[in-house]
DNA sequence: TAGATTGTTAATCGATTAACAATC
DNA sequence: TAGATTGTTAATCGATTAACAATC
């Protein structure tokens, strides 16, 4: 078993196959090539049997793929029919958003812990499960074993709110504080800045406008 | 003027870098190298000098760059004197949490136009702000000349709004449905999805699991 | 068998990193 | 002037795309 290094691109790319099978299933079609499932979604045929190429043989030669089949194998490769636990760290406007947020537990993540410093907001209920001090984490994170966690904390609390998860054995992190944190290398963290995407978004906008005028 | 293509990563770092000058300056940080820059923040020094020099010269050859200066031009660059006016799509949960958060606002962003197609939430006001009808949304988003959209609506009718926008002369798109969508390709859009980033994080613990055990 | 399309190798492209002459 | 560090060119790396032998 050798390690290959399959790049990030891919899986993002992956579930958004698996979406692409779920339409093709609704229209009733059964097997679909490369080049007409590019041509459909905007994708790059040999990129598609690449990405899958790290993970198997899914197609037909002369076919192409049958929908249910790779839409299984799809959900299997993502480990979909996994579901994960979550922890929510800070419960400002990003992370009640979070909390309410329906995409998540739709798609397999249940938020199944929540941690703010704030003492007013510990002891609140959402849905049956109540807000604990940041002191509790450690422990509530171990007991039940969560892996994943997301941070909607400022800035300045992230790094220490980061090491703490570390402890407690979070495996990954999506971070949604505008800063960097520094973790060990197994543990995987995305960044989210929904502002800098704003503001990249803006940037190229300024040019376009100046065509436009 | 030739037209040197920029790499839309480069233009993310830029924002990473000046929130670097912020933390440099409150530490009254007058001076730093490339080097030490990549050093504190985790960055790559070569990586920081060639991203810069896309826009000019902004170091001085054997001292570095003064914290104060590179601010200013990372202000300029990213063009942070302008406020952009944002249209928001869709007050399902997401979007009724992209409403409250702050950090758009904070950041020259503001939501100046709300559309929802629920007859229940259209005439809904917050924060002096009326919940519109989809639509009122070609005439608004033209009358307010907005350039901006956030699309927070269910994939379903994730194409029907983005043709309205661009009919409307919206840009740029920050698109939060699970789906693709085509738009002329003046317009940029960029994909958001959380849940996406969320199984892609728990594809990679997966492996790290395994090895824990 | 002939036609089509995969899986995979090879070519290309772009982005990251290294190296170094220019220069403060 | 000597030391340091930029700005920039060149080398490397990785990801995308093209091409094609294998095969349904």
């Amino acid at each position: 078993l050798k390690a290959i290094k399959i790049p990030e691109k891919t899986i993002t790319r992956l579930s958004i196959y698996l979406r692409c099978m779920d339409e093709l299933l609704e229209e009733g079609i059964e097997s679909i090539s490369s080049h007409e499932l590019a041509e459909r979604f905007g994708l790059n045929s040999a990129q598609v049997r690449k990405d899958l190429a790290y993970f198997g043989q899914f197609g037909v030669r002369g076919i192409g793929y049958y929908v249910k089949n790779l839409r299984q194998a799809l959900e299997k490769i993502l480990g979909l029919s996994r579901e994960w636990e979550v922890a929510l760290v800070g419960l400002g406007n990003l992370g009640t958003a979070l909390l309410t947020y329906r995409g998540f537990s739709q798609r397999g993540f249940r938020i199944e812990a929540i941690f703010d410093r704030d003492p007013e907001k510990v002891g609140h209920n959402y849905n049956g499960l109540v807000v604990q001090s940041m002191n509790e984490l450690i422990d509530t994170v171990q007991k039940k074993s969560i892996r994943i966690a997301m941070m909607a904390v400022p800035p300045v609390s992230a790094q220490g709110v980061a090491d703490r998860l570390v402890q407690a054995g979070i495996l990954g992190i999506l971070n949604f504080a505008p800063t960097q944190i520094n973790v060990p290398k197994n543990v995987k963290v995305k960044n989210v800045d929904l502002a800098v995407e704003l503001r990249t978004l803006s940037f190229f906008l300024v040019r376009t406008l100046k065509e436009l005028v």
